[in-house]
DNA sequence: CTATATGCAAAAAGTTTGCATCTCC
DNA sequence: GGAGATGCAAACTTTTTGCATATAG
């Protein structure tokens, strides 16, 4: 079994995102004695071949998760659990293609992330 | 005079984005000596006043920009030149609201990034 | 003199690359 | 035997920290 697989399972069984050091961790933890540089090196493999998601986090640090549909769609992350959502957001982007649009800009991509506590974590629930 | 104002100089006479990188050349190429620490420091400092804002860019690396305004807003990036516009997006405040609210979850925060090619560096223009 | 600001260089953190090995054909 | 996959360690890039000096009050 190639290591591909390991990476592709690490992350159809995570939560939410993981850096790839979460990944490497993971997969290390499950007794498969893979290498940091491996992980990365499929992980850019699989982002370019539209399989996973990219996000950056806050810290500077790539975050990863397996894309449900090639589609584009958006996410919805729960701060305390992790948990994520796709979403699919026609109403978003509608406006970023509008205002886009309306500034001259074309091929137009965008990023939408929105953080929340989820009602399980809520502190006062 | 403190570095600080010569980290907002430079940053006020940047056309979009700047990385903490570059704003410690432009200050350097100036003939001011500062030190890569102090940009970062005081970068720091600013974002968390409020003063600037903070995008990381797809190669992990962060850009910083003088906020117009303390408000919430959005930005629209050229992926070409690295102009960006702020942009108060009402729509997807509420939107954002919205979909949380259906997954229940609240505390509601959210990044939303627009890029694309402006039309001044659009290839067919 | 004490507190803050600053610079330099070393240290961290995250990611990429070089190179040898190992496997599959 | 050769091509591609993999692991380890070294290299790189970006950012942070430690520490000593300089400056302000």
């Amino acid at each position: 079994m190639s290591r591909r697989d390991d990476v592709h399972a690490a992350l159809r069984e995570a939560p939410g995102f993981l850096s790839a050091q979460d990944i490497y961790a993971r997969i290390r933890s499950g007794g498969t004695p893979i290498g940091l540089a491996t992980v990365y090196r499929l992980l850019q493999a699989m982002a370019a071949q539209g399989q996973v998601d990219v996000v950056r986090s806050g810290d500077g640090e790539a975050t990863y998760r397996l894309c449900r549909s090639t589609a584009h769609h958006h996410h919805l992350v729960c701060r305390a659990c992790g948990r994520a959502e796709e979403l699919d957001a026609d109403v978003v982007e509608r406006w970023a293609q509008a205002v886009a649009e309306e500034h001259g800009f074309t091929a137009v991509d965008h990023v939408v992330e929105i953080i929340g506590t989820c009602a399980r974590c809520a502190p006062d629930d």
